[in-house]
DNA sequence: CATCTATTTAGACAAAAGTCTAATTAGCGT
DNA sequence: ACGCTAATTAGACTTTTGTCTAAATAGATG
């Protein structure tokens, strides 16, 4: 299921700051990779899970990657927490 | 942070499906635990997370542990999922 | 074409997470 | 006090996850 792998995507702090940083703008690979003390294999690594995810999306130009937010992803998110948090959450809408 | 603790908490399928459990009535762990292909061991390990998450809340009765859904954690979870994806249909840079 | 640059993949390794059995704690009811 | 039941904790083990280095891929540019 799609939800499980949404989560597990998200509950990893680099991953979530990742999905941070492209919320700002769209950015390459590498411009995502200087952001962290991480090589950018370890980068592509997150990068991969956050697209296996859904919760980027990629392009091409010349030889770089431009990764960018897929925000639409994260309703189904919202969908189950307020399954669950339900009642209390009601005068939020 | 707790948003992180709140989402590797949420990020495994058992808990959630414990989260799922206790939403329909507040359980004993022992009932929790015959809900699942599991020991009472590796339950008490799930709601020991989920307790520290603060996602829910155990109360004693007799002998027995009783726990229930603490919704009102759901909020911070709501907020940051909002900030990131819930103007999805807004902007798309 | 040759080489350089950006990125990903492969493989090894370490750390974290999940599971079990066995032991322990805690409270109940003779 | 004793044994019984519910639940947790301790310790060992396995699986999963995150990280690195080194190699491979893809494409651009001289």
């Amino acid at each position: 299921m799609a939800l499980n792998q949404t989560l597990k995507a998200i509950s990893d702090p680099i991953r979530r700051a990742i999905l941070e940083c492209l919320r700002q703008q769209d950015m390459t690979a590498g411009a995502i990779s200087e952001q962290f003390d991480l090589t950018p294999a370890t980068v592509s690594y997150h990068l991969k899970l956050l697209r296996e995810a859904g919760l980027i999306s990629q392009t091409k130009d010349k030889n770089f990657v431009i990764y960018s937010l897929n925000a639409s992803v994260f309703e189904e998110l919202l969908t189950w927490i307020y399954q669950l948090g339900g009642d209390s959450h009601e005068n939020k809408n």
